[in-house]
DNA sequence: AAGCTGTCAACTGTCGACAGCTTCGGACCG
DNA sequence: CGGTCCGAAGCTGTCGACAGTTGACAGCTT
């Protein structure tokens, strides 16, 4: 057992990328603003070179967007873009749910993290809240022990964060967020498979912030004849 | 009517992305090879600065790996790699086909590509066929309207092309390719959604390809237990 | 006054050069 | 003869500078 983990040079290109991250994340940089190379590169106190790659792969994280010889803007996301990306969330995470189910220590781990979150929320302490609930999906995403889904789940979760965060400023309150997942918890810890995935879809679709969107959008919730929860379908595996 | 369309200077990034994403497709950097910036940016006749952007986004898109200051390198896949590869197709494809089922034009187009497809094999033509291949999930992408969709299924499709490419040099062989689509597609002109998940299942997972790679490995399906189809992605959006 | 054209500042796109790290091969020593 | 040390070569990581493009503004023409 390694006592400790082996220490890197983080480059140039990295240390940007995080802190213009969390710049973005943490709405230091507003939506629809402009991200300057040059400006950025002089402030940090390196050259344009790293920070153009960290730029880069921003963009491909849908974290900034940009125009050829127009630069890089944070990008503004509407409400419908939160119905896209619940959808595809939903389909990663569903995928996630049928192997975190194998894990032992699974509900275990998922429960601690649901305590805190309402320890968190409890005490008002918004922002311990919101990581939490990150960390609760992506513990199921790693529970999965599936690594490239991981690695697709990262690269959305940082773009998904910002949509939330940006929609999220006009409805100030999210009280009961930890008790939003009890149900999926509760699910999986009775190994079923089919709740979970149902508990996962209303978690996802049916939450405040979505309801909210929707509403001053004016769009009815989608597919309102379709079997919206036949979330356990076609039982047709192998 | 316009007269011109509007000119664009491709990047001298974009333009190397490309050339080095289909050099490594095309099987001309072969995997486990390594990738020089140097030596690349000395042939293409460009400099270092425009290439590491190009590599930085390959590397994010997965067909390239790197070590810090040890370079760049086509990564080696595993068949492991290939059931990953498959699950996530098959959480994504299947949130893909229920947007598609509301595409009024969709199997027909799906169809034509299916007659191309069988036209290819029955000449020989293997490069076609692999091809038409990609173009009939991707049209189901397409055709979901789901745009965040399209893009996180490019960022993957080139990396399972690769991933299938690397593994698929031991089985030369790929005969009823086309027929492998037909279920599929009929399901899907009968806007049968369970039968649609089902066939995409089944084409996915039962590909002959996996099929033999799983032999290989000696391993056994995953999942006897567990419905794999039932992909959670409930309503499908507007 | 309206529209077009010329100019300008700021920015991005690109380049060549230097510094540090890694690797490989040969010289040296036991 | 084998192991170790050292230096050269090649590579990546980074930098500062130049060229090309863009959008805005001022000034001219009709």
């Amino acid at each position: 057992m390694a006592t400790f983990r082996a220490l890197q040079a983080a480059s140039l290109v990295e240390q940007a990328y995080e802190e213009i991250r969390s710049a973005i994340l943490g709405g230091i940089l507003k939506p629809g603003s402009a991200v300057s190379e040059a400006a950025i590169a002089r402030e940090m106190g390196i050259s344009r070179g790293p920070l153009r790659e960290a730029l880069r792969l921003l963009e491909q994280a849908g974290l900034v967007v940009s125009e050829p010889n127009r630069g890089h803007r944070v990008p503004v996301f509407t409400e419908e873009d939160l119905e896209e990306f619940a959808s595809i969330r939903l389909a990663l995470e569903g995928l996630a749910i049928r192997g975190a189910l194998e894990a032992a220590d699974g509900p275990e781990r998922l429960r601690e993290i649901v305590e805190r979150m309402r320890r968190a929320s409890r005490r008002g302490d918004r922002a311990a809240a919101v990581t939490l609930d990150r960390e609760f999906h992506e513990t199921i995403v790693e529970l999965s022990g599936h690594r490239r889904l991981l690695t697709v789940w990262n690269l959305l979760r940082d773009q998904i964060e910002l949509a939330v965060a940006e929609i999220s400023l006009t409805y100030p309150t999210l009280a009961g967020r930890a008790d939003a997942h009890v149900p999926l918890l509760e699910s999986m810890e009775r190994r079923d498979l089919a709740g979970a995935l149902a508990a996962l879809e209303s978690h996802i679709y049916d939450s405040e912030l979505l309801q909210e969107a929707r509403r001053r959008t004016g769009r009815r919730d989608p597919e309102p004849s379709g079997g919206e929860a036949e979330g356990a379908g076609g039982g047709a595996g192998p």
